[in-house]
DNA sequence: TATCTGACGATAG
DNA sequence: CCTATCGCCAGAT
């Protein structure tokens, strides 16, 4: 096995801060990078969610504007509305705990 | 080392 | 609300 290989610090606290996410809890890419105190690295979140093999909970991440993942909106929304997430539209509208808040 | 690509973000029209 | 464009950063080629 030679999983984790290239595993940096930063990839280590991005992939700690996803797996915080509780059910129900929808935050962007750049929260997820924010909070790992990577301001400015939201491309990093997305490339590590896309190519790391590790069981996270990448339903819980959309984009800064609620925008599900194209490609994965059909899925990513069924897995959010059975933790309670509306979503219209192919977009979260609104999340129980939440970061992202959108003015409905 | 140079260039291209993308599960991003903010802004302009 | 939509697309277009630019700035950003890490990987891939």
């Amino acid at each position: 096995m030679t999983a984790l290989v290239t595993m940096g610090e930063m990839e280590q606290h991005l992939i700690d801060v996803i797996r915080s996410l509780r059910p129900g809890e929808v935050v962007s890419y750049g929260d997820i990078a924010d909070d790992a105190g990577f301001h400015g690295r939201s491309r990093a979140v997305g490339h590590l969610l896309a190519s790391t093999n590790e069981a996270l909970p990448w339903w819980r991440v959309v984009n800064s504007t609620g925008r599900l993942v194209p490609g994965n909106e059909v899925q990513q929304a069924a897995r959010l509305r059975s933790e309670g997430v509306t979503v219209v539209g192919g977009r979260v509208t609104r999340a129980r705990f939440g970061r992202f808040k959108p003015a409905e």
